[in-house]
DNA sequence: TTGACTTTGATAATGATTTTCATTATTATT
DNA sequence: AATAATAATGAAAATCATTATCAAAGTCAA
């Protein structure tokens, strides 16, 4: 578990400005490289609880937040929702799929809308750093 | 002023649940329609503020909140900033290019990606409500 | 003018997130 | 080992945007 690459990039970035790979670290990176991949702080929460029961949200919080400045955990804002984190380094780029319904994130990727938004850029002289694309509505399951 | 459609539409919405159009909220939706197209609450409450001082937040909210239920405004949530307003009535779709260092934000349409994204739902047999495509950066001013 | 509404502003409540702070852990140095 | 320096933690308080509450004021038909 602890030679994944997350693992290792965690650990750098932390080491290298003094702080420590501490063992709540540790679990909440697990939890959140673990299974769904997209979870809520709420989520996280629970599943750390489970493995550790004096792992409170504040530290869940704090972990998150410093998975997003160095770059393994990205945020995603769905319309109203709460916010969701995904991991940004083993995946390649991709869009997501919201039910309204069962909250269930689908992804997908579609490399001619990627060019074409390259080619809208351009036309606007816009410097893109990032882009999301979320279609909302009932997934296959729900309908 | 009176006589644009969104005030007959707002004004129709009202009645019919024996709500009344009200000064404040006539100057709220004025000044949601007028010039920026795309504002936060906190721009709108300085705002009315300057045209009747008297006028509260809580009015600003709920009138927003009319205003996105009967169908003339539309929330959207770019990634950790507050969440902006605009009009539904009197545009086309489009999405949005939202500049990072002048938070403006910029428009476009591109009916092939439109096509692109219906696709995308149909071999996912996903039903779409709506969407949101959204380009992340800096804008040609800022560069 | 009365009575039955609706609207309003001020304020309190809420919910998610961040900050604070006293305590506990970790680590390097003696 | 003991100590000192610094970081991490949990609990609780603070913050921020938003929503709900409520008493007072406004509207309007009969």
């Amino acid at each position: 578990m602890d030679n994944l690459p997350e693992f290792k990039a965690f650990n750098d970035y932390l080491r290298s400005r003094g702080m420590k790979f501490s063992q709540p670290r540790k679990t909440i990176l697990k939890l959140f490289l673990d299974g769904e991949s997209h979870k809520n702080i709420e989520e996280l929460v629970l599943e750390a609880k489970k493995i550790d029961s004096l792992i409170s949200r504040s530290t869940v919080y704090r972990t998150m937040n410093l998975l997003v400045i160095c770059g393994l955990a990205d945020e995603i804002n769905f319309n109203g929702e709460r916010k969701y984190f995904e991991t940004v380094s083993r995946k390649h780029h991709h869009d997501h799929l919201f039910c309204f319904q069962c909250k269930s994130v689908g992804e997908f990727h579609h490399p001619k809308i990627e060019t074409l938004q390259k080619e809208v850029a351009k036309k606007n002289k816009f410097k893109v750093t990032s882009h999301r694309m979320i279609l909302y509505g009932i997934c296959d399951n729900c309908q």
